[in-house]
DNA sequence: TAAAAAATTGACTAATTGGACAAGAATTGG
DNA sequence: CCAATTCTTGTCCAATTAGTCAATTTTTTA
């Protein structure tokens, strides 16, 4: 009856890997609307659909799960988010850049508010993160707004202050949904008011450096 | 030795106001860092220097400290925040917004944190907030927006999501500190940081709305 | 197919926490 | 100065929760 071909092989690692990622999602939604403290091991277990001791049996502890769930946002980004470079024209770079990051508002309001959340209590687990690839990242942006600045292709801007509005610009539609939504006068955010969103901040902020 | 003019009059409900000011922001401190299942009634008491019996008799529960600091909160925009009326002319007008916006994100990191973190969490105790006083004040601000646009004093910018735009970028400093103080390269967020910030907001701002 | 390894699970424990309460101290008004 | 009111505070309790453990089942390997 049980054919290996309908069970599929077993693979090594392939129960670990799929409980542990049902858990990490479980974990991720849990955090996102109570917290850390506000998230008992108990309902992270619920939502897996595993019993509590069995997420003991993957992760360390509650902070285990916690820095779990922050690691994978911070590798999503790293997929996710086309890069800033110098060979790009400011525009172009810009607009996708914007389109990203709001796309990412729109597929992952879970994980950006786990993030917000965690920066809004002095971001104690990303220390290192913060220390090290981002600090990286933000300089490398930082050169290549310079860079651009200095071959006249875009107006002078302070390019750190100009990044926290873009960033604090698209972070609002995940972040700060509630408050969009009552604004808009709509039950839920659908796409169209993200492209609109996009839209208007890519118009703003074109302009706004002088490349239109 | 304890003349009635050292200690001062006694006036009723001195103590009392005295007393909730204080645990008020102490909890606004706590609530900022910890978010409220963080956040112990004791560890209130605590910072607040009083018993923790003390708080449960000026306040009915752990919610009824959280409601009254965000209350408190509200209160403090309404306070603080110039508004953007069509009698001022745009560019003066969002000026002076992004100013108090800004200063209001330096002067009341705790509060704007707090907000946020309730925002995050899906806004349960702003339902009433957002539904009536909230609401009222968005759609005045777009008529003007939409006013100024019709009467051509601004380029066509989707007056909400400018909103959004100023929003997100003013938050950003309160509510993601520790990503702008890695960024920047310094220890704290300095009054020249938000002068630096202002200006570059109202730069971008200003210039996207065709108003330089 | 049998032993080894990996995964599942219920039961238990120690610690924390929100809240209640009542006794006592300080303040106020007459 | 005395009674009424307001305020303070130590103590106690029930509920929740993170984490442990050992027994059992399932899966893999040889």
């Amino acid at each position: 009856m049980t054919s290996s071909v309908a069970r599929g092989p077993y693979k090594p690692g392939k129960i670990r890997q799929q409980t542990q990622e049902k858990i990490l999602q479980a974990a991720t939604q849990a955090f996102s609307v109570h917290g850390f403290n506000g998230t008992s091991m108990q309902s992270i277990a619920d939502a897996a659909n595993v019993p509590k001791a069995n997420v003991h049996y993957y992760f360390k502890n509650k902070v285990g799960v916690y820095t779990a769930v922050l690691e994978n946002i911070i590798g999503l980004w790293d997929t996710v988010l086309n890069d800033i470079t110098a060979e790009h024209e400011p525009k172009q770079a810009l607009c996708d850049y914007i389109d990203a990051k709001i796309k990412f508002s729109r597929t992952h309001p879970r994980e950006s508010r786990v993030f917000a959340k965690e920066m809004l209590s002095g971001a104690p687990h990303l220390q290192a993160f913060l220390e090290e690839d981002y600090q990286r990242w933000f300089s490398g942006r930082i050169a290549v707004f310079t860079a651009w600045i200095a071959a006249g292709k875009m107006q002078p801007i302070d390019p750190a202050h100009l990044l926290f509005m873009i960033w604090g610009s698209t972070q609002h539609y995940a972040d700060f949904e509630p408050q969009v939504v009552h604004s808009l006068g709509t039950e839920a955010l659908q796409q169209h008011h993200f492209d609109q969103a996009a839209a208007t901040i890519k118009q703003v902020i074109l302009a706004g450096c002088g490349l239109e």
